[in-house]
DNA sequence: GTGAAAGCGCTAACAG
DNA sequence: CTGTTAGCGCTTTCAC
């Protein structure tokens, strides 16, 4: 077939009208059929599936979404350059989760890209629009404007991660024990006989990595030495420099903890240009346990693994539930209309040991 | 604030129709207003912002695209597992391309994630039930049933990258001048003196690697080794493994052209791990110039550049013209409406040269 | 210039 | 079980 009509349809696609015409039968009745034919007597139903077999019949979104009220589609919003949404495994894990659990549950994942500040007027008119029922965003800094937009708009939204304080009242959320991973990473640190550990800590707007300093405080508290800790941006560029200044300031330092993979491959890099062995000199811990950056060092990296695929599935899911749209709740439960609204999730972190610590 | 109310709209959103009883006209007008108020007496006007402010009045969607048939959104699809999305340069730029230039025509992007062949029937139900009005498709294979659902969908069109042979005909696409790129980087080897040069190719049921391969035996012709040729998948790893195979079958190889940067870092890094000097013993060219990647290795990537977000713009905008939404022609120029469909624009490449050639 | 009226294609009561 | 009847919120002729 070198060269097929581009087009099928040259005039206006077919509409409910013309299939029920062609079935014999009502609009109300081509419409029970289209939407799952409970109902209807076979037969008819049955001419009905032709009918919309023969014309290509395929329903209008706008039409029936001006009627329900509903998009069956949901928003995906990243408050992060493009840069790091495309680069940091971490976002395409989470993106796969929900992804996942939307297409499960029959619902158009839509991710909106920001391409900068003149964006946020154009996804406050898609959100408020009603384009979609339901918002996810992640990766809020301490100042994101996003939020806002989003409770304006009036739509049913989870967070990935835990926002800023002022927000965590009447925000739903998905997020990691942060701060309980980071003390499980430096205990174990501090096990292995580390004395001088060191934080390269993420960008300090944003909760999950206050939320690992504050765990890497927590073990070594009260005397948590200020040098030790440098700040970074979760990517792997900035925690070399963190390396690099941490070994200036403190060079009998015997361990670090960074706050991501990333960083710590930086860090790594660092570190062996400075003829430091990992782990004999100085032991690495990371987080995430991205495979695609820690298990691809050498050595492979320690580090704290967080679940964020399931995590993006959680987000989806506690979503879809406001939705109605969610699996079945399970016999006996009250249905889910009065209900109070489902509170937010902290999923578990674990230590994944492999040789740089 | 510390725990603001989620929803500022307790009941249903404002409706043009309270906007005009507001402000004291009819819907007709406070419509024209709310599209831009062309021939609508200033003091009217006037009064119908304030309402529309006051209200915080946002058009319904839905209601809109039922009768003008236009939804304000482009879908973008590639159809690439999300892992290679997300980690190769090539698309974030690509995508960023797009989204500039259809955030400056006032057009919302959706990217359309495909998670698995299952998925394929969502695609067609969201294209064919006029969730957008265009589509950009790109990174298509050989047998892909993509560009088939597009159609049947009738939607306007765009292709990133040549499609296979059966689609060239009748399909509108941006593609880097592959052929030439590629037959550049071999004369170049050549012209190095290098004389037993090696090729990694991509995948060869994309028209982008085949036509590279095309290039590069145009240059070697009629005396091109096949032993000197090895497929790869365009991922760093598949570039390791081609090189550790080529070495094996042909250990005399003083040069190396692979298909992109990512391939080429891959090789490298085996080359420099059998002690092969680059560029002394084996010289090495990729293809992209992906900054990320060509720029970071050592030493840096010769390679051919292709500008890839300016595709991405390009291919925006023809879809847009087509769309007339594009930019006013040029003066003189004759009204876009019945000329011929816009053609397939091939875009010029350079041989970058940097330290691996 | 402005308003009245007629739908866009579909779903959702409500009768039969 | 099936058909009839109203709209959903907006744009768009067409008179005034």
């Amino acid at each position: 077939m070198p060269s097929e009509p581009p087009e099928p349809f040259p005039g206006s696609r077919p509409t409910l009208e013309a299939v029920a015409s062609r079935a014999g039968v009502s609009r109300a009745t081509a419409s029970r059929v289209v939407r799952g034919g409970a109902g209807v007597r076979e037969a008819l139903a049955e001419k009905v599936r032709r009918a919309v077999a023969e014309l290509g019949y395929v329903p209008n979104h706008a039409a029936r979404t001006l009627v329900t009220r509903r998009t069956g589609a949901v928003a995906v919003i990243i408050a992060e350059p493009e840069v790091r949404i495309f680069s940091d495994p971490f976002f395409s894990r989470q993106i796969r989760g929900i992804s996942r659990e939307l297409s499960a549950h029959d619902t158009q994942l839509v991710l909106l890209l920001l391409d900068g500040p003149g964006d946020h007027d154009r996804l406050a008119r898609y959100l408020a629009g009603g384009h979609a029922d339901g918002a996810l965003a992640f990766s809020l800094h301490a100042d994101d404007p996003i939020p806002a937009i989003i409770r304006r708009a009036g739509l049913p939204t989870v967070y990935g991660g835990r926002p800023a304080a002022d927000l965590a009242g009447w925000v739903r959320y998905v997020d990691a024990d942060n701060r309980g991973g980071a003390r499980a990473a430096v205990r174990y640190l501090r096990g292995l006989g580390r004395r001088r550990i060191a934080h390269i800590a993420g960008p300090l707007d944003q909760t999950s990595a206050l939320d690992r300093l504050d765990g890497y405080r927590d073990e070594l508290a009260p005397g948590a030495d200020p040098a030790l800790i440098a700040e970074g941006a979760f990517t792997e560029e900035s925690g070399a420099l963190a390396m690099a200044a941490l070994l200036e300031r403190c060079p009998d330092l015997d361990a670090v903890f960074a706050a991501n993979d990333l960083m710590a491959s930086g860090a790594l890099r660092v570190l062996k240009e400075r003829g430091r062995a990992v782990p004999g000199e100085v032991a690495l811990v990371g987080f995430d346990d991205m495979d695609a950056v820690a298990a691809a060092t050498d050595p492979p990296l320690t580090t704290v693994r967080q679940d964020v695929e399931g995590m993006g599935r959680l987000m989806a899911r506690l979503l879809l539930r406001d939705l109605g749209r969610a699996l079945p709740e399970p016999a006996g439960a009250r249905k889910s209309e009065g209900g109070p609204a489902p509170a937010s999730v902290i999923t578990p972190t674990t230590l994944i040991r492999r040789a740089s610590a």
